[in-house]
This record gives structure tokens, C-alpha cells and sequence, in this order.
RNA sequence: GGACCCGUAGCUCAGUUGGUUAGAGCGCUUCCUUGACAUGGAAGAGGUCACAAGUUCGAGUCUUGUCGGGUCCACCA
């Protein structure tokens, strides 16, 4: 045991405690019969990733609940890892080539695949480390990454089997393909944002009238180059007799029908639509419905191809002008509109995306979401705050198809291979560059920079076979089998996760002692990508003995987003973001932690001085703990219980610690973490310092005082360690001189017998009373050297004996050199005699008050409560009420018919006694 | 277009099933430093609970509408 110096070195005690857990791996948890278990398991932040105030929020919460099933006894484990992120990995490791002046293409497949582990050895374990600073006591040894061999293996084992049971196909479908990044996008990972476009109005010529016109409108006129039809809607009159024409399609001169489908809706634009097949969801439909012709008209990197015509080569932005231009020219473009529209946006890079059509595999969600979406439903899962249910539910009733495949290499690989003896193109699927020229693996076209190898293109119309392992040809017997080129989504290994890290699919006893978790702390940006997955996930691969799919977990806790003072989402971009570990050496990361959650009810919105309030409080933690240290005998500091002692403030703040214990343990159950820490720091600072430290200071020298106050502090300390770990874990070290971490002691233990109501009705009424003298005090500036006098009226059953009995304590409280203490009224005419002459005041608890004002509100709320009575009575008296309501409401309101009447003689008494 | 959330003190937010005097933190005003803590202590000012109507003896709380702010979803070409 060490002196505590004055000050709180939160940077000193941090790193030591830090090492201490990590050395000593005190958060391992291993299947524990005797114990029942408590898992959470994190999202996994990127492997890219650097802590920002979203994660710290995030950690801070598991922090907290498996810091407190941790001490209930709980076999806790909080499984740690990150993600391998795959597009966002890849653009990292792809920037940071760029500045050697390499492409991923220049390496080749192999060799930049390495790059990206390299460089995930190297800076993958930042975020673990800065987890750690924070005080995350996840289950280190455990640590996991989505693309661990083992991982990898359950990923293609999901492939496989979704594939064999018909729920994974390879469609040809429009998907949102980002030209940036080159890759097809899932319909989550296409942000659609606002975006003030034009919608351009475009005549159509007549073939046999060239001088009449049909008008389309649209936002994409470049994409006038991909038509193959004009739609109208079948009721609509005003081209109900045009249905069947054809049309020139202008600057391509291809001649185009009029057809009509219900799709239409007539009361956008002009009510006919140009039908772009191959780059148009709705028009996709629409064209297989009527046998169109699909026309792509663009490389996968956006840039317009062969079929563009005079556009070809151009960037689509740059061609969308050209096109206008050339519509202007030719008379053909009505009007442009202002036009607000949401445009999807690529997640990883901001880029528009376009739709386009290809080749991609496809999860088909509806039977996977069935189950999922009735644990909802039916509250096997419950989201707190259960306004995100809604969210969920209508998200998953309107499922729709998941696309998987990526064209990138940083991820897991389909187990999908083609045979090259059967399809030779296979053998020669990597690049081809936009002039459609073929250039062999490693050969590059520098000049243009870029080169896209696409096997979704190339490989189209091949016939994949799934499998692990590179498998024989099923039709030739070659065993010349080429892997599909395209890696998994990423979020199609996360989806495993709550099960994956265990180990799953083996079967062994960590999974079957942990799984499933307990609760998942996450964004609601995250319910989509993530959340509903793993549920589906869940329900799917995880079983139990009786072969009922399993939920992940039971409660899903969604926490706000940290945004700065102003309310804008923090970002590196907009400079407003607060690196956490500034904060952490400026304030210290209890400090970080206490404040986040402070401010955790819905969004928070931070700024550096919301910090101070974490500070301070650690702080005030320290110097109490110094004051008790200080003046507390050695054998008086490691009692087990709170001494049994006359003394009213003892006997209060041991009941007021085991209210506030209670009330603690259940706002944590019920996910209301800002709740419980105000509770802590109201118990801590307001009860216990504020009061109970002042009063009992001059009574040190008393065993039972000593006993109670440190056994009161160091029962504080362990309801505080969950939210603030370092300070807690350094004065319980101090304190009890103890071998063991404060993490693993237990949680304070109820005690409902040590909780008595009278002493903390007396003690709370004193606290009033001090108050209103200290408000009188304070208005009448009495100078310590004065003598208040103090009357209590007949009917105060506590303050003139508690006055008296505390009345040395109080004297220095209140700073004055005496009370002279009547019973009488509550009238301070002559209470402050001899300061104060002739003033109409009474000291109700609370503080100074005018009499007459005091007065007319004491009628007033007489006036209110005989109506209040009359109204009861008469609803008591109605027998439609009382033959229909439940018996308990009909208890409640004869208890506040009671209640009402009892405060009338209570005020008249009051009353009679002021005249 | 559909769904959801929010509007309470200067600011950020609590406010449980409707019920005596609507709370906290920060900020503000006044006072207080011979040792636990000025990262502190004491006292105080400050609210027509967005607006309107309704249900009720009684509404910050329930219902409807209006205005203002935000979020999510959607095949607005």
C-alpha cells in the first residue's frame, strides 16, 4: 500500500493498470461449469481503422455491461477482433501504392494480396491497442479477424451450403456498380443522398413524322444512347393511340417502339418514359417483360464504350454535357427542370453509382428472413430503444436479394470454379482494357491507367461448380478448374461472426458454453449491413439440440452518433472530429468514458469541455478517497459490514448506498447506462462527499465513523469500476492492499436490511432544513459570529429535534455561531431577531419564502384538491366506471381521493397556524 | 411517396403507469481559500414544458391538428 499522492496522475495510473490486466490476462474466459455465462461480441472495427468517438462510445458501453456481469459473477466473455473490410482495405493499401506510383494491376493478383496482409500485420493491431487505453477488457487472447483460416473456412462452408439448398445463385441482374472502385455493391452499400439535378425533357421523333414528337423526361440523358423503347402507361389517354409507333431515337437514329406497362407512373415528367434496359433497374424489368434489347454503353469504369457511338471514350459526366449539347443543336432538348432526386452513392469513396448490369451471385433472402424477422417480432430479440424494432421489421418485411460478389481481391474467395477445358476464355479472363483488346496477366496499359479484369463479364455464360476445393470438371473430367476471380462481400463473413469466432462450424465447448451471446452494442447504421444478417445468420446455421435455429442474441442496444457541438456527424473531412485519444491525455480515459456516457442518451453532441465533468468527477473520486485514506486507523478499513452505530448520518448513507445499489443494477439491466451513472454521481458526489464526508469530518476520530466511511467508499468503488476502471481499480489497491484486481470482485451485495427508511427520512428532512438556513444565512449575509434563532411549528415532527440534536455539526455547516432554537410558528418575524427586524417570512423545508405569496398558494392547491375530490368521488360513484375498471385502478383512486383529503387538514392546519 | 423520432432553463438533456413545489450538468450572479478536492464549497437567478383544440376533477405526460428540426426506407424515369 502507497501514500496517495495529492493529485490524481490519471496517465501514470492508466498505463499501470492497463499493462496489469493485460499481463496478468485478466479477462479470459474459458467454459466454466460452476459459472453461467455472459458473452457480448464486438463489432469488429476495420483493420484500417483508427479509434474515433463512435468507437469509444461503442466500447464503452460493452465496457460496462460486461464489466458489471463480470462482477455478478457472470463467466464473461467479450470477444474481441476486426474485420478485413474488403473495399475499404483495398482502397487504403491501393492509396498508398498510388504514392510509390504503383496500380494493384502492377503487382498482379498474388503479390498485391500479400501487400494487404503485410500491411494488416503492421498497423491491424492499432485499433486492439487503442481499445485497450480506453479500458476494454475484452477476452485479448481470443482476439479474432475475419479472415483467420479458420474464419475463412466457415465462410465457405456458408457458401457452399446456402448454394446446395437453392439460396445462392448467379444472377444477371442490374446492380449498383461504383465505376471508382470498379465492384458491384450491395443495394445497402449504395447511400442514396439528395442531390439537386436537372430533369432534362427530350423530343422523340416520329419515324413516318419526323416533325412530331413524343417528350421523355430524364435525369441521365447520356444514358438516351442505351434505348431501346419508349414506355407509356396503358391508361394513360394522352398516348393511349401512339402505343405500337415507332420512334428515331435521337442521335443514335435507332428506330424504337412505344409500348405501354403498368410501371409507369403518368403523373411523373411528360408520362413517357425512354427505356435504357441495360442500365435502369425499372427499364430492365420492363425489357425482359417485352423482349428489348439490353445495350450497355459503358465500361465498368464509366467510361462510355463502342456502342456510345461518337461518345465513345467519353467519361459519362462529360458525355452527359456533350449529350445536351448535341440535343441543343439539334432542337431536340424541350426544356431542362431543377430536379431534386436521391443518387446513390458508393459507401467506401462518395462516387455516383450507376446502375449497370452483370453477372453477380446472389443471396435469396426471403426464407432466410422469415425466422429472423419473427425472434423480432415476437421478442426473442429485443432492440433497446425499442424504436429501432419498426426499423428492422419494415426492413425485412421488404427484403430483397443480396448481392455478394465483388470484383476486387481483398476479401474471401467464391468457392466457384469453371472449368478452362470447357470454357477457354477462363484461362485468359484477367484483363481486357476498354479498347476490348485482350492483355495477358501482369501485361499493363499504362497510358490510360486503367485495366479491368472482370470475370462476372468474361465468364458470364459459363456454368460454375461449387466447391471448397479445387474440384474435378463435372462435364470433361479436367482437372483445369479456374477459381471465380470475385472475392465475398464483407459483410458476408461479419454475418458470422457471433458463432464464427467460436470456432463454428466445429463443435466444441466454447461455442456451446457461449453461444449465443447476450447482447450486441452497435449504430443503427449499422442494423441493416450487420444486425439483421447475423440474425439470419443465427437462425440459420446455429441449431440447438433440438434442431431449432438459435438467435445470436437477446437484447440489441442501439446508441446514438457522436456529432460535434453544432450537431454535424464528426468526420475527418469536415476537421470537426475529436481525436479520443487527445482526450485521453488531456482528461484521462475515465474521463473520456464517464462523459460519453453521460451524454448517451440519444445522439451526443461533444465538444472538448464536456469532457472536464468526466475529469472532475474522477477527481472528486480521488480526494475523497484521500480524505477517508488519511484519517482512517488500518483496522478499521476492511470491515465487511457497515458497523451498527446510532449515528443518523452513518445510518443514512448506508441506506441511501443500497437504494442507489438497486436502483444502479436495474438501469444497467435495462440498457439505461446514462441513468445509472447519474445515479453513481449523484450517490457519490451529492450524498456521500457533499453530506456525509462534511458532517462526519469533525467526527473522525469515532471507529464507527472510520468504518462506515471507508466501507461506504470502497463499496462506491466497485459500483463505479464499470464506468470508470482505471481510478476505481488504483484506490481499491490503495485501500484494501489487496492481490486482486478490482475487476474481479464482486458487485456490491444487496443488503435490504441495512436500508432504513426512517433515518433516511429524518436525515433528508435535516438536509432541507440546513438548507433553508443556509439560504436564510445567505440572504441576510450573517456573518459567522451571529446567532440565528429558530422556530418550528407544532407540527414538524422532526426539525427542532434534529436541529437540536445536530445542532454542534450543523453550526459549522451553516457557519454560524449559534441557533437559538423555539418551538412556535414557522413565521420568521422574530426568528432572526436582532438581525433581521419586522419581515414576514416563513422556513418551510426548501427555503425562504414570502408569507402572503405562501399563502394564496396553499388556498390555491386547497381549491384544486376539493375539486380534485369531487371529481374522484363522482367517477367512484359511477357505476359504468366502477363495474369496468380493474380493481387496482379503482385502489388508486381512492388512495389519491384519500391523499387529498388528508393534505386539506394538512394545509388548513397550516394555514390557521400563520393567522 | 411511406415510416419513425424530436421540440422542456441561455446551451445539452432527464422527466417512469396523467396527481402536491417540472429536475440535472454546463453557463450566469453573489459569497467562501489556515490542508480531501478552486478539477472545490455555499446560496441564488432563470421555464406561458413549440402552438392550437380535445379527453379529464386534474395534461410536460393521453388524442387530433398546425408549425419547426432531424432520421430511415422507396424502382421520383
Amino acid at each position: 500500500m502507497s501514500e496517495l499522492p495529492p493529485r490524481f496522475n490519471f496517465a501514470e495510473v492508466e498505463a499501470k493498470w492497463e499493462k496489469y490486466w493485460e499481463d496478468n490476462q485478466i479477462f479470459h474466459a474459458t467454459p466454466n461449469p460452476d459459472k453461467k455465462p455472459y458473452s457480448i461480441v464486438i463489432p469488429p472495427p476495420n483493420v484500417t481503422g483508427i479509434l474515433h468517438m463512435g468507437h469509444a462510445l461503442n466500447n464503452t458501453l460493452q465496457d460496462i455491461m460486461i464489466r458489471y456481469k463480470r462482477m455478478k459473477g457472470f463467466e464473461t466473455c467479450w470477444m474481441a477482433g476486426t474485420d478485413h473490410a474488403g473495399i475499404a482495405t483495398q482502397n487504403v493499401v491501393e492509396k498508398q501504392l498510388a504514392k510509390e506510383g504503383k496500380t494493384r494491376q502492377m503487382l498482379g493478383r498474388g503479390k498485391f494480396v500479400e501487400r494487404v496482409w503485410d500491411w494488416k500485420d503492421q498497423y491491424g493491431k492499432t485499433i486492439i491497442n487503442q481499445l485497450r487505453k480506453i479500458g476494454s477488457s475484452c477476452d485479448w487472447p481470443r482476439t479474432r479477424f475475419t479472415m483467420d483460416p479458420e474464419y475463412n473456412g466457415a465462410v465457405q462452408h456458408v457458401f457452399v451450403e446456402l448454394y446446395k439448398k437453392g439460396l445462392i445463385y448467379r444472377g444477371k441482374r442490374i446492380i449498383n456498380w461504383c465505376p471508382r472502385c470498379q465492384t458491384a455493391l450491395s443495394d445497402e452499400e449504395a447511400e442514396h443522398k439528395e442531390t439537386q439535378g436537372n430533369l432534362y425533357h427530350i423530343k422523340y421523333p416520329f419515324r413516318d413524322s419526323p416533325n412530331q414528337f413524343v417528350t421523355v423526361a430524364t435525369t441521365r440523358p447520356e444514358t438516351i444512347l442505351g434505348d431501346s423503347g419508349v414506355a407509356v402507361n396503358p391508361t394513360d389517354e394522352r398516348y393511349k393511340n401512339l402505343i405500337g409507333k415507332t420512334l428515331i431515337l435521337p442521335l443514335v437514329n435507332r428506330e424504337i417502339k412505344i409500348f405501354s406497362d403498368e410501371i409507369v407512373d403518368p403523373t411523373f415528367g411528360t408520362g413517357a418514359v425512354k427505356v435504357t434496359p441495360a442500365h435502369d433497374p425499372n427499364d430492365f424489368e420492363m425489357a425482359t417483360r417485352h423482349g428489348l434489347e439490353f445495350i450497355n454503353i459503358m465500361n465498368p469504369d464509366g467510361i462510355l464504350n463502342e456502342a456510345a457511338g461518337k461518345f465513345t471514350g467519353m467519361d459519362r459526366f462529360k458525355a452527359r454535357a456533350a449529350v445536351i449539347e448535341e440535343l441543343k443543336n439539334s432542337e431536340l432538348l424541350e426544356k431542362i427542370e431543377p430536379h431534386t432526386h436521391a443518387v446513390g452513392q458508393c459507401y467506401r469513396c462518395n462516387t455516383v453509382v450507376e446502375p449497370y448490369l452483370s453477372k453477380q451471385w446472389f443471396v435469396r433472402m426471403k426464407p432466410l428472413a422469415e425466422p429472423a424477422l419473427k425472434a423480432v417480432v415476437d421478442g426473442t430479440i429485443k432492440f433497446h430503444p425499442d424504436r429501432w424494432t419498426k426499423v428492422y421489421v419494415n426492413w425485412m418485411e421488404n427484403i430483397r436479394d443480396w448481392c455478394i460478389s465483388r470484383q476486387i481481391w481483398w476479401g474471401h474467395r467464391i468457392p466457384a470454379w469453371y472449368c478452362s477445358n470447357c470454357y477457354p476464355q477462363a484461362r485468359n479472363n484477367v484483363y481486357i482494357n476498354r479498347k476490348g483488346g485482350e492483355l495477358k496477366e501482369n501485361e499493363l496499359y499504362i497510358e490510360n491507367k486503367f485495366e479491368t479484369r472482370n470475370s462476372s463479364i468474361n465468364l458470364q455464360d459459363a456454368e460454375p461448380q461449387i466447391s471448397i476445393t479445387q474440384p474435378i470438371c463435372n462435364k470433361c473430367g479436367s482437372d483445369e478448374m479456374i477459381q471465380d476471380e470475385d472475392v465475398l462481400d464483407t459483410w458476408f463473413s461479419s454475418w458470422l461472426w457471433p458463432f464464427a469466432t467460436f470456432g463454428w462450424p466445429k463443435d466444441n465447448p466454447d461455442l456451446k458454453f457461449f453461444y449465443p451471446t447476450n447482447s450486441l452494442f452497435t449504430a443503427s447504421e449499422i442494423i441493416f449491413f450487420w444486425v439483421a444478417r447475423m440474425i439470419m445468420a443465427g437462425y440459420e446455421f446455429t441449431k440447438d439440440e433440438k434442431g431449432n435455429g438459435q438467435a445470436p442474441f437477446k437484447d440489441v442496444y442501439i446508441h446514438g452518433t457522436v456529432r460535434d457541438a453544432k450537431g454535424r456527424k464528426m468526420s475527418k473531412s469536415l476537421g470537426n472530429a475529436l481525436d479520443p485519444l487527445e482526450i485521453i491525455n488531456e482528461y484521462g480515459a475515465d474521463a473520456l468514458r464517464f462523459s460519453l456516457i453521460m451524454n448517451s442518451g440519444q445522439d451526443l453532441f461533444i465538444s472538448k469541455e464536456k469532457f472536464e465533468g468526466g475529469r472532475n468527477f474522477a477527481n472528486k473520486i480521488w480526494n475523497a478517497s484521500r480524505l477517508v485514506l488519511l484519517n482512517t486507523k488500518p483496522e478499521n478499513k476492511n470491515v465487511a459490514q457497515p458497523p451498527p452505530t446510532d449515528d443518523l448520518a452513518s445510518q443514512w448513507i448506508v441506506s441511501k448506498f443500497y437504494i442507489t445499489l438497486a436502483d444502479v443494477s436495474a438501469a444497467i439491466e435495462k440498457y439505461s447506462f446514462s441513468e445509472a451513472e447519474n445515479l453513481v454521481y449523484d450517490f457519490f458526489w451529492k450524498n456521500y462527499c457533499d453530506w456525509y464526508l462534511e458532517i462526519s469530518k469533525n467526527k473522525f476520530t469515532d471507529d464507527k465513523i472510520q468504518q462506515t466511511a471507508c466501507f461506504i467508499l470502497k463499496e462506491s468503488l466497485r459500483l463505479i469500476h464499470p464506468f470508470m476502471p482505471f481510478v476505481t481499480e488504483e484506490l481499491w489497491q490503495n485501500i484494501t492492499a489487496s492481490t486482486k484486481s478490482l475487476s474481479l470482485e464482486s458487485w456490491p451485495i444487496a443488503n435490504n436490511k441495512l436500508i432504513n427508511t426512517n433515518a433516511v427520512k429524518q436525515m433528508d428532512t435535516l438536509i432541507s432544513l440546513i438548507s433553508a438556513i443556509r439560504n436564510v444565512r445567505s440572504q441576510f449575509n450573517l456573518t459567522p459570529q451571529e446567532t440565528m434563532e429558530c422556530h418550528f411549528s407544532a407540527h414538524d415532527p422532526y426539525g427542532k429535534n434534529l436541529l437540536e440534536k445536530n445542532a454542534e455539526t450543523l453550526k459549522s455547516l451553516v457557519k454560524l455561531k449559534d441557533f437559538q432554537i423555539h418551538e412556535n410558528l414557522p413565521i420568521i418575524k422574530d426568528a432572526v431577531a436582532g438581525v433581521v427586524e419586522s419581515i414576514k417570512f416563513i422556513v418551510p423545508l426548501g427555503g425562504l419564502v414570502d408569507l402572503a405569496k405562501e399563502k394564496e398558494k396553499m388556498q390555491q392547491e386547497i381549491d384544486s384538491a376539493k375539486k380534485s375530490i369531487a371529481g374522484i368521488s363522482q367517477r367512484l360513484g359511477n357505476e359504468a366506471f366502477t363495474s369496468k375498471a380493474p380493481a387496482e385502478v379503482i385502489e388508486k383512486e381512492q388512495a389519491t381521493l384519500l391523499q387529498r383529503k388528508t393534505r386539506i387538514d394538512e394545509l388548513q392546519e397550516i394555514l390557521k397556524n400563520l393567522n
